[in-house]
RNA sequence: GGCCCUGUAGUGUAGCGGCCUAACACGCCGCCCUGUCAAGGCGGAGAUCGUGGGUUCGAAUCCCAUCGGGGCCGCCA
């Protein structure tokens, strides 16, 4: 070891002992004769003081240090002077008297600080992603992230779970998102697919007999980048057998309290974490993923709007859609301007407009106030509970533009800052359907199509597959999808029932399917699972805004690694032996 | 594919038709300095204002195009 010690451990109880220590440098404060160093390493820091009278030689180095310097000091712990301690530092009631210093690496100044926390461009703290690690708040998260996860290997293993690794190399299953594809260079003109997630794989480990699997598994989706969507993420993937819905939510609600409380005990959860219906979700929140952190609930209006005139509400009620709002506490005094943005960000989303009523003396502001009669005004702010200096946000349309009142809910509650920083509000979204009618015609499955139906709507199937309700229960937190799971079909004949209503043809269902069909006939246990995603949750244990602050080394928004510039071109040696010509069209 | 925001020394910002020969802070370089800790003092170097066109007597500033970055919609079984 070039070291006994490390910088950020050091402690009074050191004190008289000779060390070396070995860091970066952090800060210089050179003062001619004094020179002050505090090293870094990745336990914290500690200062260093180089003093010609103990050593000119090595207080002659010291003034060569600049930024990022490595270096490896020898000296003696001391107690510092009255008066000079710093209680900032962890280390503060000591130093260390440098009597040697062996610089092991000078260091080019760095393109940004290493020592600040202050914004920088993202794209350069990407391309020099190994300095940006360095950062006191980017090390944390990833720190965090490994506590995050040595939580949940430690918690499923007292549990009886097993971690088993799973083929990154396997089989393209074209619905779904968009693969990653591999060529063979082995088999001319075939390819495998990255995992979008070990789906059939953990349901093929519980016929084999396992019960218990978990995976800190990596997940590929070639689709396009968001502020929480990377092309490759990780899932803690997990899957049970014989349980029902109620083991699973007991698992994951005892999994994630406990993880809080575990790594970030400043941080409160909602106990026991909030259920709601999925159709319940999309009527109060206009989302199925609702920040619980706050109220400013959606309320339906149309019953007040059917008595008005207004041709906007009425039109809407006849196609059959709704008038519904949200209440804005204070905000009666919104200028024109922040109106119309308002009115703007719900058109962005489908809307055809953006009804804006404050609750004032004279309702002159509102376009709405020609239309309404002060009692329908009272009626809707009485619906609310509202008061006055209040701003009513009202829409009205059909499913999409709910949705539109549901970002516009998170928007306002952003900007009046009603959202609790140190509190994680958890809650389950349960009674998905297990179909959605798509827009090519047909049906699809709300999330997969091994999901299982409730065991009571499975003659539904036959006469009104819209009515049935999956075993499928998703895991929101702060307006995030965390995770989704459900009870999965574990029978042939059901699966294939499912296949047939999705309109898979027997020849597709074998060809893609069929390993799974036939596993099912050799004593397939019931089973299910769930599949948290470890970087959002990191993302908000660590009160980050994108989960690229949580990932090491993450692509920016087109996909692009900026420290390694990938993807890159190959040599046309490489695509010969893979047996694959360019089309670039 | 669409909408919105954004690009000024190494970094972060200011400047938003002429006062810009582009300002400030930190960083960087040099000198001074033995108790600092975001050390301090003095001095210095460093930017063709993303790129290309246009409008104008005059463009960092206005317009168009283009490139890069970010957020969102679509997409994400």
């Amino acid at each position: 070891m070039l070291r006994t010690h490390s910088c950020g451990k050091l402690a009074k109880k050191h004190i008289g002992e000779r060390v070396t220590i070995a860091g970066w440098v952090h800060r210089r404060r050179d003062h001619g004769g004094l020179v002050f160093i505090d090293l870094r390493d990745r336990e914290g820091l500690v200062q260093v003081v180089f003093n010609p009278e103990v050593s000119g030689e090595g207080h002659e180095v010291a003034t060569k240090l600049r930024h990022e310097y490595v270096v490896k000091v020898s000296g003696e712990v001391a107690k510092r002077p009255e008066g000079t301690e710093n209680p900032k530092l962890a280390t503060g009631e000591i130093e260390v008297i440098a009597q040697q210093i062996e610089i092991l690496n000078p260091s080019k100044t760095p393109p940004f600080y290493i020592n600040e926390d202050i914004e920088v461009d993202e794209n350069l703290r990407l391309r020099y992603r190994y300095l940006d690690l360095r950062r006191e708040k980017m090390k944390e998260n990833i720190i965090l992230r490994h506590r995050v996860v040595k939580f949940m290997r430690d918690f499923l293993d007292e549990r009886g779970f097993i971690e088993i690794e799973t083929p990154i190399l396997i089989k393209s299953t074209p619905e779904g998102a968009r693969d990653y594809l591999v060529p063979s260079r082995v088999h001319p003109g075939r390819f495998y697919a990255l995992p979008q997630s070990p789906q059939q794989l953990k349901q093929l480990l519980m016929v084999a007999g396992f019960e218990r699997y978990y995976q800190i598994a990596r997940c590929f989706r070639d689709e396009d980048l968001r502020a929480d969507r990377q092309p490759e993420f990780t899932q803690l993937d997990l899957e049970m057998s014989f349980v029902d819905e109620q083991d699973i939510l007991t698992l994951m609600e005892e999994l994630f309290t406990s993880l809080v409380e575990n790594v970030k005990p400043m941080m409160r959860v909602l106990k026991p974490f909030p259920r709601l219906s999925y159709h319940d979700a999309m009527e109060r929140y206009g989302t199925d993923k609702p920040d619980l952190r706050y109220g400013l609930e959606i309320r339906d209006l149309s019953d007040i709007a059917a008595g008005s005139d207004f041709a906007v509400f009425r039109s809407a009620l006849q196609r059959g859609g709704w008038v519904k709002g949200i209440c804005a506490p204070g905000c009666a005094h919104y200028s024109r301007r922040q109106l119309d943005e308002l009115a703007e960000f719900v058109q962005a989303r489908g809307a055809k407009g953006l009804v804006t009523l404050p609750l004032v003396e004279e309702q002159a502001r509102s376009i709405a106030t020609k239309f309404l009669t002060r009692q329908q005004i009272t009626e809707m702010a009485m619906r609310f509970g509202a008061n006055k200096g209040d701003l009513l946000l009202i829409v009205a349309g059909e499913r999409k533009v709910m949705e539109a009142l549901g970002a516009l809910r998170q928007e306002m509650a952003h900007r009046l800052g009603l959202a609790d920083p140190n509190l994680l509000a958890f809650c389950w979204i349960l009674d998905f359907p297990l179909l959605e009618w798509s827009d090519e015609g047909g049906w699809e499955p709300m999330h997969h199509p091994f999901t299982a139906p409730r065991d009571e709507d499975i003659p539904l199937l036959d006469s009104a597959p819209e009515k049935v309700h999956a075993k499928h229960y998703d895991i929101v937190c702060n307006g995030c999808e965390i995770s989704s799971g459900s009870i999965r079909i574990h029978t042939r004949e059901l699966q294939e029932k499912i296949f047939k209503l999705l309109g898979y043809s027997e020849e597709e269902v074998r060809q893609r399917f069929g390993n799974l069909l036939e596993a099912f006939e050799y004593g397939a246990p019931p089973h299910g699972g769930i599949a948290p995603g470890i970087d959002r949750l990191v993302m908000l244990l660590a009160g980050e805004q994108t989960i690229r602050e949580v990932i090491p080394f993450p692509k920016n928004q087109s996909a692009t690694d900026l420290m390694f510039d990938a993807p890159s071109e190959v040599s046309e040696e490489q695509l010969k032996e893979l047996h694959l010509k360019l089309r670039l069209d």
